[in-house]
RNA sequence: GCGAGCGUAGCUCAGUCGGUUAGAGCGCUGGUUUGUGGUACCAGAGGUCGUGGGUUCAAUUCCCAUCGCUCGCCCCA
């Protein structure tokens, strides 16, 4: 077998995967500062569940067992393809059990047939915060998913994120004030204009769904308001006038309001936004690294009110947004936009003198892990010129060369040379060189 | 599903208008330096030129097919 990638599944080098693990943790720290609940969920689904929602040609990946009997009829699996469909019906599953407001984060990797490109994978982790609620939930969930946007993305090292807010109710009320029957082909249009333009939005939208030009004047119009709380007016503006319209925007200005404290340009209302409408009926966010648009959103996701479907008279609405994790990565790492201070944990080399000393060596390490000092012992009584070296490739900042059996000895900087004595139960490497860090090189 | 580009050393690539032993840089191993690295110099290892077929005296090179990777489009849950 030849040795090759397998398109759409990165992998990434150790160095490459302590970025991704000090973002992970990070994320999960902030959501967890926000009040939110730790769930993990199985990689499979019954496949009649993933096909469900939606449209049916979903790139789904089908799990066969080979040993499998050829008539065997058991439930057909299949790997997940976002968190919310397995979440819904995980919280279906255990809504005797649960608390509500449920708010629960979930981070894991998923699962799309489609074809790679850049920033888009076949495997890849999502990071979803969700709040589903019994019967209701509150709009202030909908007012604290950009400030827990802007709080997670800028606890990383990226550039600052732009929250783009839409709703739902404000493009589907407008579309029905302006007299249109489906507005299903309006949205799938108005979503390309920041690919296509302005005007062949505008000869989309009479050509493809066969609006009139008075209409597809507005429609245009709309989907281009961008910018703070003035937006609500210029929507007002444009002389359409339905009840579902005048509700989202009422909604819209709730969660721009909350948002005020945040640095301006933060979040901005984008009534061009008009992704995922399959399920969402509300609220719908997107987040762009700001310099860095082109690679897409990172973060999206929006209001449902209708996808838990208990099959009884219970109601369980949502709101949530998923993180986009290696989308996010891919493309930051080809830029080297994104890099770890070294390529392992290891803050100290303890040097192995001879073979004879190597408990002694041992002895020093294990007292600088009591102390939570990430160390490792070179392997064999090599030349100490090679140790050293083998240090300066992994990035280790720091050599040990032993004294005694007490923990006396020496401890060398190798990036600056300096070389002081040490005693292995009180040196300390400065916070900052205890573990690897993320940078973002200027 | 549609389209484009690319497959030569571990990596990034050059090259052969078809011709004897296929190259560079980086990386790797060793040495100069016999127990304190990075620089410099020297030496060395490492390739069925993606795979299959065709044309030819001769194919890594030309042609066809195929597989793979990358990037777009569609789609984006």
């Amino acid at each position: 077998m030849k040795i090759r990638p397998i398109s759409g599944f990165p992998e990434w080098l150790p160095e490459q995967r302590i970025v991704e693990q000090a973002l992970l943790d990070q994320v999960r720290r902030n959501f967890e500062l926000f009040g939110f609940r730790p769930v993990q969920t199985r990689a499979v689904e019954e496949l009649d569940r993933l096909a469900h929602k939606g449209s049916t040609d979903k790139e789904i990946y089908a799990i066969r067992r080979l040993h499998a009997d050829p008539d065997e009829t058991d439930d057909k699996l299949g790997l997940h393809f976002d968190l919310t469909v397995p979440f819904a019906r995980y919280t279906l599953e255990n809504r005797g059990q649960l608390v509500f407001p449920f708010k629960r984060y979930q981070i894991q990797k998923v699962w799309r047939g489609e074809r790679p490109q850049e920033g888009r994978y076949r495997e890849f982790y999502q990071a979803d915060i969700d709040v589903i609620g019994q019967d209701s939930l509150p709009l202030c969930f909908d007012a604290e998913m950009p400030l827990l946007i802007h709080a997670v993305t800028s606890s990383l090292p990226l550039p600052p994120v732009r929250v783009h807010v839409g709703h739902r109710k404000v493009l589907e009320g407008f579309y029905r004030g302006v007299g249109l029957p489906d507005i299903t082909p309006v949205l799938r249009i108005v979503d390309k204009l920041a690919k296509i333009g302005p005007d062949e939005v505008r000869a989309s939208l009479v050509s493809e769904a066969g609006l009139g030009p008075d209409q597809a004047e507005r429609c245009l119009a709309l989907s281009q308001l961008r910018g703070g709380l003035e937006v609500i007016e210029q929507v007002r503006a444009l002389g359409v006038e339905h009840e579902l319209l005048e509700t989202g925007l009422g909604e819209l200005h709730e969660v721009l309001s909350a948002a005020a404290e945040l640095p301006p340009g933060s979040v901005v209302a984008d009534l061009g936004i008009a992704r995922g409408f399959d399920y969402y009926t509300g609220t719908v966010y997107e987040a762009f690294l700001q310099g860095l648009e082109s690679i897409g959103a990172v973060c999206s996701g929006g209001r449902y009110d209708n996808l838990a479907d208990a099959g009884d008279a219970a109601r369980f609405p949502g709101v949530g947004v998923s993180l986009g994790i290696t989308r996010l990565l891919g493309p930051l790492f080809r830029r080297d936009a994104l890099v770890a201070t070294r390529r392992t944990p290891t803050c100290v080399l303890v040097a192995l003198d001879k073979e004879q000393t190597r408990s002694r060596s041992q002895g020093v390490a294990a007292r600088l892990r009591a102390r939570g000092i990430p160390t490792e012992v070179f392997h064999a009584a090599h030349k100490y010129g090679k140790q050293i070296k083998y240090a300066d490739k992994l990035g280790i900042p720091f050599v040990w060369f032993c004294g005694d059996d007490e923990g006396n000895g020496q401890i060398r900087d190798i990036r600056s040379g300096e070389q002081v004595e040490a005693h292995a139960d009180q040196w300390e490497p400065t916070p900052d060189d205890r573990w690897p860090r993320v940078e973002r090189p200027s």
